[in-house]
RNA sequence: GGGCGGCUAGCUCAGUUGGUUAGAGCGUCACAUUGACAUUGUGAAGGUCAGAGGUUCGAGUCCUCUGCCGCCCACCA
């Protein structure tokens, strides 16, 4: 028997453990055993930052793909795990910025090519350390089929996506107002925007018409912006401002005659009524602009300062600075007539926490309406099945209303985008390689390549199957494509999930994945959203050292649910690892018991507990309760009810084993039972606790991994195994009465009682730590537990049966529950059997106390 | 403006199709203990399931409304 130390150390069990998993090459589905017989089950791993470092949202998002994965394993697939890292194009560029500019580097003074070296170098030196603290995690992924999104082949993906997307016209270039962010000098797509809510002032503006003594006023938040205007919008039905169509105003300052156009993009209710209208620089108005023809003049440059088109006075000028002299201009020529307090919603760039600058730009969409229709049908037709499904209908809503999709970005990690200009003509041409023939409009040759880099949303679009070889039709594609789940966090829903789907659908009209589980959020104990930038975090990897992986394993698990957010706390992890040394010492117990009797049967095979082999009614109940058991895990896997799985196993494992059968076991002892139930334990938690599990079945002397084992099916035994599990209930009433006799009623000083019956005393008395006799004790009084007859003195009898009265009152109060239900004509007849049985039970029970 | 989620024991949370006396962990109280385990065991206390109404023989669970908390989408010049 190896010795297991006293107290469970995961230090000395993890590294060694996860080193056999790497060595037996379990991990790649072509390398199990029966591999060809395997039908698939594949999950591709949303693929973390490259040089980003595992917080605990990863550490949910990886447990809850290791459990599907090795559950699947063990049930006989061919369980793929396809791991991956992500350049995650803009992150990392400011990362890597930022620390350059901490030497006193910009990017521009070293060049595009030195700038991507030092991103490479990033790259190589962080991108091992967050694929260690995968597997430092457990997870059973394929590291022979590990990808980055800018590997040469993934790269080569999604250029062909692209270039593909292109010629269907799914592509194009546009100009028009995006989100800019002066930061990071890059635009980006409408996901990458945060709102919030700001007190500002709104201004009042007057444009005189150029004929007469009239005015019209507008009302503005950002008055500089008036310096760009080329318009004035007003509702064409808007009853006020009927006679002025079509004429002109003469704006303040900077002089120009522009025109008062109707737009029903005017809401009359706000404001004045009249909007001032600024192509360049507002989302709206740019498409008032379009459809009114109105020219776009660009006043606010890449930097947020004001252009020279913004007039001598201001060029150069910030766009705020700027604000404070065109309102006093404004003031000054008395075209400014009031201001108001004025809370509205201002725009940030998700990374940079900067405002965003909406600017005029050349950028390049996807056209995402017709891809939008075939993830909906997708979804509609349940070939993708989102669980929880309300999940679904988020999705649905935003497919409906999706707009085109910026793809460009003004950043240089990521992958460029396949684009060629020619350099006479300035003709675009979509080619991975740099086109050799003449241009298609002025036959010139030379062309130069599109500065810009794609999103990188774009290239984990493609994911579930570039992974896979596409646009190679590989063998591990026509396997392994579908996939079967895919889990993550609703937080990525749009810029992953949905994209996926379009993609998929149709680059290979399929579905990208079966099935998406979509988890909660982990929260702080404030329950806000973990953030380590506000230090609010709970950092997964000090934990996994200090209470051990599978404990922090248990406690993203324990307690969740589907699709719900939930706190997470360091004292839960500890709750976890109490657990984890549970099991650790039950499983010393179980190796301390003596080998099996020579001849006997070996653990191996599931023992019976029926009374007529040997075995006795603890061993037939707690083999039921394990059948009982492993259906419910198994059920509850099914559901991805991750929490409820563990639960009813820890339930099992600690109150039903080692409280009650290991207990009973040190009396009657049926080591064979013993062993195997611990067995099947250790199978039944190994996808939730691998590390202990494993290495406890090593301790067990079992040769093969404990990874591979076949994860059991329960045979219907149930109708004899539900009355057992019945049955023993009453022998552990008659042990807690006892109990509660020793402490309640003897206050817990030795006691001597008289049994009328034949018990199992020697069983009875280590359970209870009460005495028994032959002899009834002096002064005896009767007491009745669970069925039971016992005289006992007659003072202790007397405490309690005082101690119980509650009891009583709760049982009459049960009864006449009871009766109520059984005299309900209109409740169904097995109700109502159930409910008379039940009132017996409680009747015979309230008869003993009385 | 539109939508979603949560409200269950002191705390953190489960509770799959309506039907055992609504559960767990942590915490609390009392007690125990040198042989698997104090990262323990035993026993106990603690809940009008946010509120109101409805459907039903029966509601934590289904419907309607209200209240608080959180989130998402849209963006208002």
């Amino acid at each position: 028997m190896p010795d297991l130390q006293k107290i469970y150390d995961p230090k000395s069990v993890e590294q060694p453990t996860y080193q056999r998993w790497l060595k037996s090459g379990y991990f790649n589905p072509d390398k199990l055993p029966n591999a060809k017989k395997r039908k698939p089950f594949s999950i591709a791993m949303p693929p973390p930052n490259v040089t980003g470092e595992l917080h605990i949202g990863h550490s949910l998002d990886l447990t809850t793909q290791d459990i599907l994965t090795r559950w699947k394993r063990m049930s006989g697939f061919a369980s793929l795990w396809l791991p991956g890292t992500d350049h995650a194009g803009i992150a990392t560029q400011i990362l890597v910025e930022r620390t350059l500019r901490e030497q006193g580097i910009s990017r521009y003074a070293i060049g595009r090519e030195t700038f991507l070296k030092h991103v490479w170098q990033w790259k190589e030196k962080y991108g091992e350390r967050i694929v260690e603290q995968i597997k430092r995690l457990g997870a059973s992924c394929d590291w022979s089929r590990e990808h980055f999104t800018m590997d040469p082949r993934l790269s080569e993906a999604v250029q062909t996506a692209f270039v593909r997307l292109y010629h269907d016209g799914l592509v194009y270039r546009g100009e028009r107002v995006i989100h800019w962010c002066t930061d990071d000098q890059t635009g980006i797509s409408d996901l990458e925007v945060d709102y919030r809510e700001e007190a500002g002032t709104l201004w009042y503006i007057r444009y005189p018409l150029l004929t007469g003594n009239e005015y019209v006023t507008v009302a503005t938040t950002r008055p500089e912006t008036m310096l760009g205007d080329t318009g004035v919008a007003v509702h064409p039905d808007d009853p006020r401002y009927k006679k002025i169509l079509g004429q002109r105003v003469k704006l303040p300052i900077s002089g120009r005659i522009v025109p008062i156009v109707a737009d029903r993009a005017v809401d009359p209710q706000f404001g004045t009524g009249a909007v001032k209208v600024t192509p360049a620089h507002d989302v709206l108005d740019f498409e008032i602009g379009e459809r009114q023809g109105l020219s776009k003049l660009v006043v606010i440059d890449h930097h947020g300062r004001m252009t020279a088109a913004a007039g001598r006075d201001f060029t150069g000028m910030g766009t705020l600075e700027a604000r404070e002299l065109v309102v006093r201009l404004l003031r000054e020529s008395g075209n400014l007539v009031k201001t108001e307090d004025f809370t509205h919603n201002v725009a940030y760039c998700s990374r940079s926490a900067t405002r965003i600058e909406p600017l005029l730009s050349r950028q390049w969409f996807v056209k995402t309406k017709p891809l939008a229709t075939l993830a909906l049908a997708a979804l509609r037709s349940k070939k993708t099945v989102v669980v929880p499904e309300r999940f679904a209908k988020v999705l649905v809503r935003w497919l409906t209303n999706i707009r085109d999709w910026n793809i460009s970005r003004q950043l240089w990690w990521g992958h460029r985008l396949p684009i060629w200009y020619c350099i006479a003509c300035d003709e675009p041409v979509a080619s991975i390689k740099e086109p050799k023939a003449t241009c298609r409009r002025c036959r010139n040759r030379g062309y130069r390549h599109d500065d810009d880099t794609l999103d990188t949303w774009f290239s984990s679009a493609l994911w579930t199957f570039s992974t896979l070889g596409w646009p190679k039709k590989t063998k591990d594609l026509r396997r392994f494509h579908p996939t079967a789940v895919l889990g993550t966090g609703w937080d990525i829903l749009f810029f992953w999930v949905a994209r996926m789907v379009m993609f998929s659908r149709y680059f290979l009209k399929e579905v990208p994945f079966k099935t998406v589980y979509i988890h909660g959020l982990v929260l702080n104990q404030q329950g806000q959203k973990m953030s380590k930038s506000k230090g609010t975090g709970i950092d997964p990897i000090p934990m996994a050292e200090k209470y051990g992986t599978d404990a922090l394993r248990l406690s993203l698990v324990v307690g969740t649910a589907p699709g719900l957010d939930f706190r997470m706390s360091e004292q839960k992890i500890a709750g976890q690892r109490n657990f984890c040394n549970k099991l650790w010492n039950v499983s010393r117990y179980v190796l301390t018991q003596p080998p099996l009797a020579k001849g006997g049967r070996r653990s191996r095979q599931a023992p019976r507990g029926g009374g007529s082999r040997g075995g006795t009614f603890a061993d037939a109940w707690i083999l039921a309760r394990l059948n009982e058991v492993t259906s419910t895990v198994t059920q509850h896997l099914d559901k991805y009810q991750f929490g409820l799985a563990v639960e009813a196993l820890q339930q099992f494992l600690w109150k039903d084993f080692a409280d009650w059968y290991v207990e009973i076991h040190k009396v009657e002892k049926n080591t064979a039972v013993l062993r195997h139930v611990l067995r099947q334990c250790l199978i039944l938690l190994h996808p939730f606790a691998p590390f202990i599990t494993e290495a406890i079945w090593k301790a067990m002397g079992e040769k093969r991994l404990l990874m591979i084992e076949s994860w059991p099916t329960n045979k219907n035994r149930y109708q004899h195994e539900l009355r057992t599990i019945q049955g023993f209930k009453n022998f552990q009433r008659l042990v807690i009465g006892l109990r509660n006799l020793k402490i309640h009623g003897a206050n817990n000083q030795p006691l001597s009682i008289q049994p009328t019956t034949k018990l199992n005393r020697e069983l009875l008395a280590r359970l209870t730590g009460v005495a028994f006799a032959d002899q009834a004790p002096t002064e005896a009084d009767r007491v009745v537990i669970a069925d039971e007859q016992l005289m006992v003195p007659g003072a202790v009898a007397k405490q309690y049966a005082d101690w119980r009265r509650r009891e009583v009152e709760q049982l009459n109060r049960y009864i006449a529950q009871k009766e109520q239900l059984v005299a309900n004509a209109k409740a169904p007849e097995h109700v109502r059997a159930q409910a008379q049985a039940d009132l017996n039970a409680a009747r015979s029970r309230i008869a003993e106390l009385e």
